[in-house]
RNA sequence: GCGCCCGUAGCUCAGUUGGAUAGAGCAUCCGCCUUCUAAGCGGAUGGCCGCAGGUUCGAAUCCUGCCGGGCGUGCCA
């Protein structure tokens, strides 16, 4: 159920039935403001001016032939031709109260499942995990969850950078501490040291530099011991980041994991192919392909370099033999890349090229959803005091110390099973909200305080709307879960509650179809907030509440509840009973 | 130089793809707990939507040109 489509289809079908051409569609948009109907469609307005008729009389003949008998309670004409929807108070009510009694809140609501392909987090598994992998990794998991709970086939790729020519230089490293009898746990328990000390024997030592370089060649001519160092190492990064993804509540699992390194036989097929389609062309010494596709505007074709100088690869190459494994073994219907703005141009190459080289059909969606930068107080980008980068373990470990702080102020009288539990749920919520409630494209400012300030469009925010809503079930002692009632609607704030619950569905189909977390969130906020103004006005448990008005209200109740704990599970984030 | 992105209240951000009088939160000020969790709710103050043109019934949104900021622009990923 999706109350803007059906609403939709049926104002299309008014437009065609009173004449309209089909070319002019109904354009159905839930109001923004109050007394404005609760949806409003705009279309006649358009088609009045293409036909040159007057828009209200348009307008006018529209709502003749529109059957909105049972949704709407009324419908006008307003302004130069909108037509104001308001939905009757009975059809809401059934509405609430059938998703209340069904076992679902709309999940598998598409009609045409696709096998999507989400390319996220792919951190290099050289250094340890930073600041600059969050947005990655959390919102292409928010998608992945979106997407699966509307019914899609989601296939998660990690693409980890685990392949090229640092790798020879820290195995090298690796061999060198497991000589002097280290294991290779406790010698990679430190990543980011241990990448500084090999690179400094790298920059120093002549020998080390020589035999690191000596590696990178066996690595990739399969050289059986270089590569047991290899898995080695793999191994132990791996576990670094499982070690975040599970602290971040992401899904990703080794089953995930397909690293550049996989497609290391397929990079000379890719070259050859694209050779034999005259595609690349040699040039001052790389295989380069130029593209008129992306000319600029003197008409200088956009070059992209697949093989350099010496005959190694680069990532546009295994960028390109990835897209080939996916859209051929993995069958894609749509393949999403959640990766850094800074590469839109890289991203956009590599889509046309792989076009170009019919690596890719037309019918196959490439989408490169980019996302701007976590920025500093000071608009630059996030760094430690001394300027450093910020571990992303660190970053989480302060948020779940920061928020055990404010609950221990809070509330004191939590259990401390309760207060750990909590903490970890309000820390990780709040970092994760603050980053995924903005617009994905844009870059942002972290700040500690605002998102832990628990005030306004905040995780924990929602996460208290959801506990208070527990609390009235528990002292009612009621089982939510079994809980089924009819729904009946008085007050306004009852109204405009029910109808903002009824519109998950519509909300996730634009989150899905445009990669954007954050309506999700703004959507979220908007029911806590209209769950607070209910919950300030009607009462539920008060001695002079007949029974029929507290079990509707219960209703409602529980699938806010209900919502708020789904939409905060799409975005990874978790809710707990009490707080 | 060229390309992409951004500029909305003092601060942090929305703005349903061109719709009606541009909205939230924070901060500031005024109210509301013997009543389901006050981590809450109600109200007030706060705007030349960077600037200037253009397109049309209608522009924060689209087109052009400026101003200001970020990023990218052939052998790192």
């Amino acid at each position: 159920m999706n109350i803007r489509e059906l609403l939709n289809d049926k104002v299309h079908q008014a437009m065609q039935a009173a004449g309209i051409p089909a070319e002019f569609s109904a354009h159905v948009a839930p109001s923004k403001k109050a007394g404005f109907g609760d949806y409003q469609a705009n279309g006649a307005m358009g088609a009045a001016k293409a036909m040159k008729t007057n828009p209200r009389e348009l307008a006018q003949t529209i709502l003749e032939h529109l059957d909105l008998d049972e949704i709407a309670s009324q419908v006008e004409i307003a302004g130069p031709g909108f037509i104001n929807i308001h939905l009757s108070d009975t059809w809401l009510s059934r509405q609430t109260a059938s998703v209340l009694n069904a076992p679902h809140l709309g999940q598998a609501t598409t009609d045409a499942p696709q096998t999507v392909v989400v390319d996220y987090s792919s951190p290099n598994l050289a250094k340890e995990m930073h600041v600059g992998h969050l947005r990655s990794t959390i919102i292409g998991d928010a998608l992945v969850r979106a997407l699966e709970f509307q019914g899609h086939k989601v296939i998660r790729q990690n693409h980890v950078g685990d392949w090229g020519t640092q790798f020879g230089m820290l195995i090298a490293e690796l061999e060198d501490q497991l000589e002097d009898g280290e294991g290779a746990e406790f010698a990679l328990k430190d990543l980011e040291t241990f990448y500084q000390k090999s690179k400094k024997h790298f920059d120093k030592d002549e020998e080390f530099a020589n035999r690191a370089r000596d590696y990178v060649v066996k690595l990739q001519s399969g050289d059986e011991r270089v590569l047991a160092l290899w898995e080695q190492f793999k191994k132990v990064s791996l576990q670094h980041s499982n070690e975040i993804y599970e602290q971040l509540n992401v899904t990703l699992t080794d089953a995930d994991v397909r690293g550049e390194s996989a497609y290391n036989d397929d990079l000379p097929k890719v070259v050859n192919e694209l050779q034999k389609q005259g595609l690349a062309v040699e040039d001052q010494g790389a295989q380069v392909v130029f593209l008129e596709e992306l000319a600029d505007k003197e008409g200088n074709p956009s070059p992209v370099i697949i093989q350099k100088q010496g005959g190694g690869y680069l990532y546009a190459t295994s960028d390109l033999a990835a897209l080939r494994y996916r859209t051929q073994a993995l069958q894609a219907d749509r393949i999403l890349y959640f990766i850094d703005a800074r590469q839109s141009l890289h991203m956009q190459q590599v889509f046309t090229l792989a076009r170009k080289a019919r690596f890719v059909p037309e019918s196959v969606s490439l989408e490169h959803h980019p996302f701007g930068t976590m920025m500093g107080a000071d608009g630059k980008p996030f760094k430690t005091r001394s300027g450093g980068t910020v571990k992303l373990a660190e970053l989480l470990d302060e948020a779940v110390e920061r928020a055990a702080a404010l609950i221990a102020e809070k509330d004191p009288a939590l259990s401390e099973e309760e207060k750990v539990e909590v903490a970890q749920k309000v820390g990780i919520g709040a970092v994760k909200y603050a980053d995924l409630s903005k617009t994905r494209t844009n870059d942002y400012i972290f700040n500690w305080d605002s998102m832990l300030s628990f005030e306004g469009n905040t995780a924990p925010y929602l996460q208290y709307a959801y506990t208070r809503i527990q609390s009235i079930f528990r002292r009612a002692g009621v089982d939510p879960v079994a809980l089924q009632s009819d729904i009946v609607i008085a007050a306004e704030q009852e109204k405009a509650l029910a109808l903002k619950l009824l519109q998950l569905p519509e909300v996730l189909e634009q989150v899905t179809r445009e990669a954007l977390p954050h309506v999700l969130c703004s959507y979220l906020y908007d029911v806590a907030s209209l769950f607070m103004r209910f919950y300030e006005v009607c009462p539920i448990l008060k001695d002079d509440v007949d029974e029929a008005t507290r079990n509707s209200r219960l209703g409602i109740s529980r699938v806010t509840a209900q919502t708020l704990q789904t939409g905060l599970a799409l975005l990874g984030i978790e809710t707990m009973e009490k707080m």
